[in-house]
DNA sequence: AATGAATGAGACTTCATTCAT
DNA sequence: GATGAATGAAGTCTCATTCAT
């Protein structure tokens, strides 16, 4: 085989390596997505995917293989959207306020995808080896939360922001507060417009605006 | 049988129930608590309880019906520090305060029993029939977040409080935020010191500040 | 319920148990038997003693489990026909050759459980904890070497015997090799008389003779 | 192509074909002695030898192959050795002491082959064609035992072996006995000497001692 | 009310092997 | 001859639950 040959072959099958892998993923996030991770067999899987058992073992090892995989392209996803989103901002503020507006419309849009996260730390973040998260969550983030740090000292040192703000803590408080009220909403879904009487878009935003506010100076 | 000795045995007899259930329950909620929900089998459950399976089942007729039981049983036990931790405040804000205080604490020597509640909205909350839990919830809550609505009304008029908010959808807006947070930092756990270098505590009041700030006019 | 009917119950609970334990047991030991330790999987042993999976699961948890049962059942057989092989013997060396003879017989009329013996130690002994097995076998020859260790020493101070031997040292090499005579001729099987042109008994009987002539003092 | 040139190319192939062979027997012999023949997989092997499974498919057509094969290679080494251990003896006993001597150096010093070969018998020697084994055995002594038989007889008509000795049938006791209990130290390994308070080596020359002794004539 | 036994249904994997290129 | 991908056929075991007593 000369050597043209052989990587054209070794790209097709690379390819179509890649194309079978998807099929799989996209079976399992969709049933994931619909029916919650720990309802959805193995089975359904493969009949989804249209393969046989055996040869999807041999993309993913195990359920739980899935589920990170599938973690891995909810992150990516959410990251690239991330990104695009920052593009073009100048200002520190603009850049947040981008972030947290995605945040917002993919509470709308993506509710599923926000709703697997929350499923997936409620049942494997405890257990998975930590760096491994962290790693991909580095992804998700690769410098978004720094700007967010950033901004609160720049805010700080013109005023704008309150004086005695700790950047670092107030950073991660907030960030936490907003993709615990994203996740949450996404969780409980229609119910809690039921109970609360209220968007579950115009509860995040209101949520938003009041943690910004709780930001600035008076 | 005399009518005297029926009530005897009707009351020991009812008495015995009541044990057993506790005990059945107390196991359950010990498991569910330490490994989550779904990593748990009945069979765990009726060994730690000492009892067997059929008389278990005579008990609980399945294991949703344990989740939701023990649910309701940690939902009481919140309730009842809430009550006892508004009793004797004389405020609207005292009241508030108190009650933020406790979700504090409650995160602190209670954080398994958040973390339960997180993963039970996480697996059970979406199919479950809404108003089983709007009941369970009007529990833990007897009328404490309309002192939160009042509040927010009366700062409003007294002009301490921003005027341009919705009394109702902040309330909502804030609560949720601060139960997302609440529950999300008892979910990740230890990974969240890990991550962010702050302990949970510190992180939980901050959120809390910069709410209660984001409400204050200025 | 009344003591009587209780204890009553309990044991026909008891025998039903210990029926269907025999039922399983039985089947698989045929089945190792015929075609070998390895080559028999569950779904066979479960079809061959008429219950379901799930049921046979809850006498035994799992197949190795199975495999040492049978060794005890197996090993216990023995040790009774050693036992009453050895009753009613006056001296040391009336015993020994009791227990040779015994061994002798049970290579022509027990030559597969013989063999599974000998299967078993090529596949399990290694791993399983060793203690388990030695609990075993100090059942199978409750003191039966001892008598032979005896034997050598009386042999040694009347004469009878050569005086150079150690007792223990000879006795474990000739019970070895006694024993490893009697698997291996078990495991080949009809194979042997085809390659030596001899019967099996015949054999292990002129092995034996060679041994005991080894012992004697000329 | 030139006859020359063909001639290359097939000397190259060929050479080829046999360093991948040997590379495969290596990698599941290895495997086999480590971890028992039924617990290797034909995966493992074909990780440990670094091919492909197609590619081990095109030398070997499945696992017995391999195991026939490797039990060919392990029973040629030990015919080598026998060999050489025989050369350069002159009379009959000297070759059959030689010959002991070495089963009790490869007792210790190839304890995991004497092993192998243990668990060979064990599984595969009853089904697998007797003529296989036959013509196999005849390369590890292709007159050793010949020699013994004769010796046997000498010995007899010289006086210096008990005259009541059936040659075929004695040789062929010693020999399984020999091989018998060789066998069995090797499969027990450490546990013989947990249970026997006795290295495995001593065991197996005193084995011997009394064996020969057995034989001869006082 | 308690219990021992049973069990249907299915879960997740594994393995040796084959085929098309 | 080598290789990547595929796969049929089993395999072992688990689990929530029920039923007869």
């Amino acid at each position: 085989m000369s050597n043209a040959t052989e990587a054209t072959t070794s790209r097709t099958y690379h390819l179509h390596r890649e194309r079978q892998r998807r099929r799989i993923l996209n079976a399992a996030k969709n049933l994931f997505i619909e029916r919650g991770i720990d309802r959805v067999t193995m089975a359904e899987i493969i009949t989804t995917s249209g393969l046989r058992a055996s040869t999807l073992y041999q993309y993913f090892s195990n359920k739980e293989d899935l589920v990170w995989a599938i973690l891995e392209s909810v992150m990516a996803d959410t990251a690239a959207r991330a990104l695009s989103a920052v593009e073009g901002t100048s200002s520190a503020l603009a850049r947040i306020t981008a972030l947290l507006e995605l945040m917002a419309d993919d509470l709308t849009e993506h509710q599923d995808e926000v709703r697997f996260l929350s499923q997936f730390d409620a049942m494997y973040a405890r257990d998975g080896p930590a760096e491994r998260l962290l790693t991909l969550e580095a992804q998700i983030s690769p410098d978004g939360f720094k700007h967010f740090e950033e901004l609160i000292r720049e805010g700080i040192s013109d005023g704008s922001l309150r004086a005695d703000l700790d950047p670092e803590l107030t950073m991660h408080a907030v960030m936490n507060a907003v993709v615990g009220a994203q996740r949450r909403l996404a969780t409980l879904g229609s119910r809690v417009e039921l109970e609360y009487g209220q968007s579950i878009d115009r509860l995040f935003r209101e949520t938003i605006r009041v943690l910004l506010r709780g930001l600035q100076a008076n």
